[in-house]
Parts: structure tokens; sequence; C-alpha cells
DNA sequence: CCTTTCTGTAACCTTTTTGTAACCTTCTCG
DNA sequence: CGAGAAGGTTACAAAAAGGTTACAGAAAGG
């Protein structure tokens, strides 16, 4: 996966150096400016992924940066996320008149920041994985969780329906006892084999007379039925 | 595109005078008054589409012709922003108790006012989100702030009902109580877990018969019955 | 201010889920 | 055929999840 570059335009030196610390240790790569006149040929030149622009800044200030960004054709697709100290005005301008993308209040939180830039980034390129997973009279919708077959609502803990789904995504090819242990638990869980089994089995009994859409290959693992 | 008519109650010649001349130069027709006496049977007979409102004003003051224009059948549905020169007071009152509609504090700029009215004025005509959302016999208005169940109006408080609103929004689909947390609490709401069961709880109790509208999908989430 | 309502937290209880174990059946291959 | 391995079956206790109730501090309203 790329790395993201985030701009920070910041002029405290000590939010700077949060900031940058914060999102270089969450896997970002940080590009600094201190105030509106260094960040705009650094965004020209660097192409960031996202901007964290304050809005009092020296010299030119953030909403003249963000203008001026929304207005060029080269950056204006680059979401900006606001930072300010007053509270009040905030809401208003974002979105009105300027394109900011978010804003975020002073003082604010590590997590908070982050959850942000990780909407903003993450709406760019997410298509979504498959929500329906259909085979045959089975239907496995993993947005509203839920199982069908023949159009009878089959009820399966949390833990079945996460092995289900896999055994659906992957169908036609065995997964092996380890390779499910890591996809439906997670690398974590190291606990004993056997497990697997029975939910294998708890899943077979809620489909019932449809046993046979998982295929047990002796001595490998599971498959479900193509 | 009708010609809006703004009223501008201010006691101050220089600022009418101000406010007059800018926002005709923007295309709005306006109505002057100087005192809040005069406000109230100006507002009734030439029905403006706006009022500008001074909160420091000779005789009535501000906030008692916006409390008696919201008491009006006839008046109450005109956007009120107050102006104002105390910054402190107003993010108390503003929606609270008064029902104004934004406020504005001096000194402002004739762009930020331009930019509130455009606001105000422009929210009446866009379609928006959906105002009404229904499932059966439960059906709720984001924009009146009212929930009915079989004709029955439900009491709900302020979080409950934007609870209850995003997982009607959502039908269907599972939401986790991370994006719960989220969508209804803000991201920077980092408290317990088990608030969300509560306010669930009191949904449902509040919901009676109908409790089931709401599912608990185990180890998941909750989502509002399809 | 004072009163009422709302909201988040905590503690406790009930139900469901889940991992493990023990035992049984089937398959494999000498 | 028979032993051993692999997987199926059944059972169960610990853990987890959610429901329920209660309460105190915060917020709202008067």
């Amino acid at each position: 996966m790329a790395e993201y570059k985030i701009l920070i335009v910041e002029d405290d030196p000590d939010i700077l150096e949060l900031l940058h610390f914060n999102l270089e240790k969450a896997g970002y790569r940080t590009l600094r400016a201190e105030d509106g006149e260094q960040a705009l040929p650094l965004a020209r030149k660097q192409n960031p992924d996202l901007v964290l622009l304050d809005l009092l800044l020296p010299g030119l200030n953030g909403l003249e940066v963000c203008r001026r960004m929304k207005g060029d054709p080269a950056l204006q697709h680059i979401p900006i996320i606001m930072v300010t100290a007053k509270g009040e005005e905030m809401d208003r301008i974002v979105g009105l008149e300027l394109g900011a993308d978010d804003y975020i209040v002073k003082p604010f939180s590590i997590r908070e920041i982050l959850l942000r830039i990780e909407k903003l980034l993450g709406r760019r390129q997410q298509k979504g994985p498959p929500v329906l997973l259909k085979a045959g009279d089975l239907i496995l919708d993993t947005e509203a969780h839920t199982v069908t077959l023949e159009e009878k609502r089959l009820d399966l803990t949390a833990t079945e329906f996460r092995l289900l789904a896999h055994l659906m995504r992957t169908r036609g090819r065995v997964q092996t006892r380890e390779i499910l242990l890591d996809k439906v638990w997670g690398y974590s869980f190291e606990g004993y084999s056997r497990t697997i089994d029975t939910h294998i089995r708890r899943i077979r009994i809620k489909l019932e007379s449809h046993q046979d859409l998982i295929e047990t290959v002796r001595g490998v693992g599971y498959r479900f039925r193509e």
C-alpha cells in the first residue's frame, strides 16, 4: 500500500511537532510548513494526499491558503482539514465559502484527528468489497449481516458468520485450518485446532439439507462447494 | 427568481446604512426599523424573508422582538439573524431559548453576513436529505424533530432521537458500536461503550410493543428492522 | 440560582457463544 | 483385516455479550 503524504501547516512549533510525531507513528509521511507562504509552493511541488491547515497563521492565513488551494486546479482535489481554536466560527465557514473538507477544533485528541484523516483518505479508494455473497439458494449479506437459505433466514453467530463468509468468498479453493484461523479468528488466536471443526459443524447443522455446501477435504481443510 | 426582502432592525444609523447599502448591492430589497416597536408591525405588514435583528435596541430589545416573532404564528417561520456586540452570551441564546436561526457578532464583515443570509434563505429551497423516515407505524420527522408510533407521539431525548434517526437511515444494515459512536456521538467522544446499549434500551422502552424494530446483532452491533 | 431532565457510568444478572475435551465414526493404507 | 489418523458428534464450563437497574454529575429550563 502506498504511503500517504500529509502536509501540516501550523505555526506553533509544539503543535507541529505533536502532529508530526503522531502522524508518523500512525504510518503517514509528513511535510511541514510554518506559514501560508511556504505551504502553497510545497503543496504544488510535493502533491500531498491531505492538508492539515491551521486557521491562524502569520502572513497568509489559513482561510486564504484554503481558498487558493481550492481555486487551483492542480491542488483543489486535495482534502483539507482546517484546524482552529475558535470553535464557533468554523461550522459556518466550512463547506460554504471555503471548500474545506472538514475541520477540527483545538484542543483536539490525536485519535480524533486520525479518524478524520482516515475518513477523508479512505473515501477515495474504497470501492467496497462485495456485499452479497450468493451460492445458489444461499445468500449472505455482509452489510445487513444476514444469511438466507431458500428464502429462510438463518441465525448464525458472529464467528459462524465470519467463517461462512470467508469460505464463500474463497469458494472452490480449499482453506486449510491454519488459513482459517488466520483469516477468521485473526493472527493472535493460537488455540486448539478442533475449534474450527466444531464451528464448521455448527454451520452445517444450520444448513440442514444443504450441509454439503461445505466440503471436507480430508487431510487438508474445508472448501465451499463451487 | 423572486427578490428577497430583508428587514433590518438596528438603532445605529451608520450600521443601518451600511447594511442597507450592501444588501441592496447584493440584490436584496431592504426594510428598515430603528427599534423593536416599529419592527413587529412592519414585519407583519411586509412579510420579509429574513430579519437582521440587533440585540441592543431602545425600547423593546432584540431578544424580546425575537421571542415575540417566534411566538407569532404569522411570523415564526421567518429566519432571524441576531446581531450583537457581546460575543459571549450569544451561543447560549441562539436556537435555545429564542429560536433565532443564527447570529453574528460585531464587528462583522459584509462578506460574512451575506454568507449567513444566503445560507438561511437558501435552506428553504434546496431539497436536502430526507426529512421523514418511515418504518411501518413508526414515523420520524427530522425537521419537526418528532417521532410518532401508531399516531401516538413518542417523547425521545435529543440523543435518543439522533440514535434512532441514524438507525432508521441505515435500516437493514448492521451498525457497529464504533460506527454509532462516530455517527451519533461524534468523533471526540471516547466514552464507555455500554453507553450505546443503555440508549438503545431507553429507545426500546419507549417503543413499547415494537421493541423488535431495533434488532440486536450479537457480537456485531444493532440494526433497524427492514 | 434552583429544579428537573438527560446522559454516561457502573454494577449485577441472564443468555448466548465459544473453545476444549472426550468419545465415536470413517477413511486410509499396510 | 486392523491400526492409526482424521474428522464428526456430543457435551460442558468458562467467557463474552448484552439486558437491566440504579445513580450521580451535567445540562437544560425556569
